[in-house]
DNA sequence: TTTTTATCCTACTAATGTTATAGGATTAAT
DNA sequence: ATTAATCCTATAACATTAGTAGGATAAAAA
C-alpha cells in the first residue's frame, strides 16, 4: 500500500505554494521547476487541487497560484482527498461488494480503522507541516 | 490506496483459524469453504502467515491449523506485516529513492503518518476484532 | 489587435502491480 | 502403498499508475 505519485506532488505543490512570498502567488512552471515535476504532470496536480477549491489563480500571462484559505485551515484531509476517496477496502463504500457484509467482523475493523487513518489527516494542518514553530506556539494556546 | 486482497483475505483467514472450536485446529480446505477463497489462493495466504510465525500445522493428512499464540497477543499489524512491510513512501525506506530527501517536509510528515499508522494497527488485536464482549471486559479491567 | 505566455482539458501508452490459476513436489497419516 | 493434505514456483489476465502528447483556451503585453 503506498500513497500515490499525484498525492505525494499535490502535497509538495501546496507546500510551494503556501511557501511563497510573492504577493501574486507562484507560477506553474516554477513550481514544477523548484519541485522537478514535469510541467505536464504538474497540470493534472494543480487541477485536482483547483477543484477541489484549495487553491486558486487568474488565467494567462502573469498569473500565479495561492492558497485559498489560510495553511492553518487546510488539512492533509483536504490535500488528499482531492487526488482520491478514502477507501481501503470496497465493501466500506458498497455492501454488495461482499455478500457477507451484512455480518463481517473483518469490514467492521476495516471501516474503524478507516475512521482512524482519516482523523489522523484532519488533525494535521498544511501549516503545522510547514512550519514546525507553529505547532509549538499552537500548543502554547491550547494549554 | 486500497488494502490488497492478501491482507483482507489473511485477516478473515486468521479470524477463521482463531473462531474454530475443534482442538486440532481448522484444514485449509474448511477454511477456503468457509471462506469463499480459492484453495490455491489461500495456499499463498496461509504461507505468508506460517512464514511470519501466527499460525503453526503438522503436515499431511488429518492435520489443521492454530494459531501459533493467544488471539489476544496477535495485533492486526503482525497480520498485516505478514503481508508487506508498511512503505506509504519509497524514500522513508530508501533516502537515495529521491534526491529531496534530506530536507523534505513532506517526507518528514508521511514519516510521521506511517507511524501513527502503524500504532493504529499495533493497539488492535485480533482477539478484539473477534469478540466485542471482550473488549468490554477489558476496558472493564483496565478501569 | 496580434503575439506571447500560461493554463485547461482529453486521450493515450508504457510500465508496474494485483489477483489470481496451473502444475506438480513433498509430507505424513491411514 | 495409498491418499489427503500442504508446499512451492511459475505464469497469465487484468487493473492501476505514472507520465506523455497535442492541442484548445484565456488573458496580459506589445
Amino acid at each position: 500500500m503506498k500513497i500515490n505519485s499525484k498525492i505525494r506532488y499535490g502535497l509538495r505543490t501546496m507546500i510551494e505554494i503556501a511557501s511563497t512570498s510573492d504577493v501574486n502567488g507562484i507560477l506553474q512552471k516554477d513550481i514544477a521547476k523548484n519541485q522537478s515535476i514535469s510541467l505536464k504532470y504538474l497540470d493534472s496536480i494543480i487541477l485536482s487541487l483547483k477543484l477541489k477549491g484549495l487553491i486558486t489563480n487568474s488565467k494567462g500571462k502573469g498569473s500565479g497560484y495561492k492558497l485559498s484559505r489560510a495553511a492553518e485551515e487546510i488539512t492533509i484531509l483536504d490535500i488528499y482527498t482531492a487526488f482520491e476517496q478514502i477507501t481501503f477496502v470496497d465493501c466500506i463504500c458498497n455492501k454488495k461488494f461482499c455478500d457477507r457484509s451484512e455480518d463481517c467482523p473483518g469490514r467492521d475493523y476495516w471501516i474503524e480503522m478507516k475512521k482512524g487513518f482519516e482523523n489522523m489527516l484532519l488533525k494535521k494542518t498544511l501549516a503545522q507541516i510547514i512550519d514546525k514553530k507553529s505547532i509549538i506556539a499552537k500548543n502554547h494556546i491550547n494549554k
